[in-house]
DNA sequence: TCGTTTCCTTGACGGACATCAACAACTTAG
DNA sequence: CTAAGTTGTTGATGTCCGTCAAGGAAACGA
């Protein structure tokens, strides 16, 4: 694959250069040696929104990094109830490993750009390289403690706090759309009302509703459906329930 | 530390000889010679129901394996309101890697006995043995598809339906008492009601009245408050959602 | 023995959220 | 342009589960 010398970059792919995932991901484990091998089994794409992830055949054998947009990982029950089990952001790692098949879906929620390789290297090298194997239990451990700050959410908050819960989350994720004002924050939500449903375990009238609530109240505005303007942070998360 | 040779079990400290967590557990990751040492720093001991083991000032810089009992990890909000975000069973690991503080407290439900040490300690063996480390993500990985198969139930399941998979939780992961027949199940709740409750995230009444009604629908028996016969398992399983 | 506490169950009632339904604002296809 | 589909909002109504209250059963200490 392609790659390229210069007095900063040497010997680090072209593909890995202005990659967000060799700085804060997992990526970042690999030496230029390392970066190199792997790239020369990766691919870089770009799945619009909707796409399906995992469930599908193909990505079943693969990892991937997250390098922009959002994915969610779903659970449905056989009757169809579905709850969102997770959302990936930017740098995060897709895929379970020691795994054959997957227990959920993942889906584009955005505009995704993935840079997706073999699970056989990604597993080869980690016994290789115990720093790469170090970061996966570290991002593992992440998404161990906001599962469990979820449950907190799903189990003990009401609707209100719900809702007012899952605008601080994104807003936390998403780069704010410009602003030198710490108290507030803007941002287009990269969830539906179906979506956002699924994830705080309420359904799309009550999330309406709420949202509704919030902006009569003047904590919030919301421009086009999507984009959001948190007035003031630390007001909304006191509504948060903590 | 004690230790004994003999034909089988050469080198083994006697503290590890009949222990769970050398066999299914992270010391099974372990040689002779860092069993041994391990067990210089290692002590074990039993706590008694109620017993806070994370949240105390002792417990934070040390790590333990669970080696009887059951273990609630749970979080609070500001108000009081309570939620159980894990429970423990043997051989489990107990405590947060690479975090000096735990945003969770650990407390014991049952009698518990634990084996535990220094963080330093393991954290070095970490390093120099990658299948320890390896056996920790395993662990993590595990948690974390427990917890949101948990993320499900609390989000999407009827107050009947979570009664009814936690039911099915604690038969899977206690052993049961006797009994050869593979449909029913029979073993003691671990947990109080109000337990139960903060795990489902319900109320102790709507926690009792379901159990009543699964009671008097035939599909459990109880005995002394705590002792369960599930008489159908598979039956139970489709009343709890999946 | 009795009183106290803890744990659990059961009933009556109300409220938070789901369900059902109508409609508005956009987008896309023809 | 109109028609049809998608996404979101709002209102009316119902229901599941929380809240409040009373009381039984077992454990414990005086």
């Amino acid at each position: 694959m392609l790659q390229r010398r210069d007095v900063h970059n040497s010997d680090i792919p072209a593909l890995c250069h202005a990659c967000e995932a060799r700085h804060r991901g997992l990526c970042g484990a690999l030496d230029p040696q390392q970066l190199i091998a792997l790239s020369k089994t990766s691919s870089r794409r770009e799945v619009p929104t909707g796409a399906e992830l995992i469930g599908e055949a193909e990505l079943v054998e693969r990892y991937s990094n997250v390098l922009s947009g959002v994915v969610k990982l779903t659970k449905t029950l056989k009757d169809g109830r579905q709850q969102i089990v997770g959302l990936q952001f930017a740098p995060d790692f897709l895929g379970r490993p020691f795994k054959a098949e997957s227990a959920m879906n993942a889906e584009a929620v955005t505009t995704v750009s993935l840079c997706s390789f073999p699970k056989a290297t990604v597993e080869r090298m980690m016994k290789e390289s115990p720093e790469l194997e170090r970061r996966l239990l570290n991002q593992t451990l992440k998404q161990l403690d906001e599962a469990r700050d979820w449950l907190v959410t799903l189990g003990r908050k009401t609707a209100a706090e719900k809702v007012a819960s899952f605008l601080l989350l994104i807003a936390r994720n998403i780069d704010p759309t410009g602003g030198s004002d710490t108290r507030s924050k803007a941002f287009d939500l990269p969830l539906t009302r179906s979506d956002i449903a699924d994830f705080l375990g309420l359904t799309i009238e009550t999330v309406s509703r709420q949202l509704t609530k919030l902006r009569t109240q003047g904590l919030i505005r919301i421009e086009n459906n999507r984009h959001v303007v948190i007035h003031d942070i630390a007001r909304l998360e006191r509504r948060a329930g903590q």
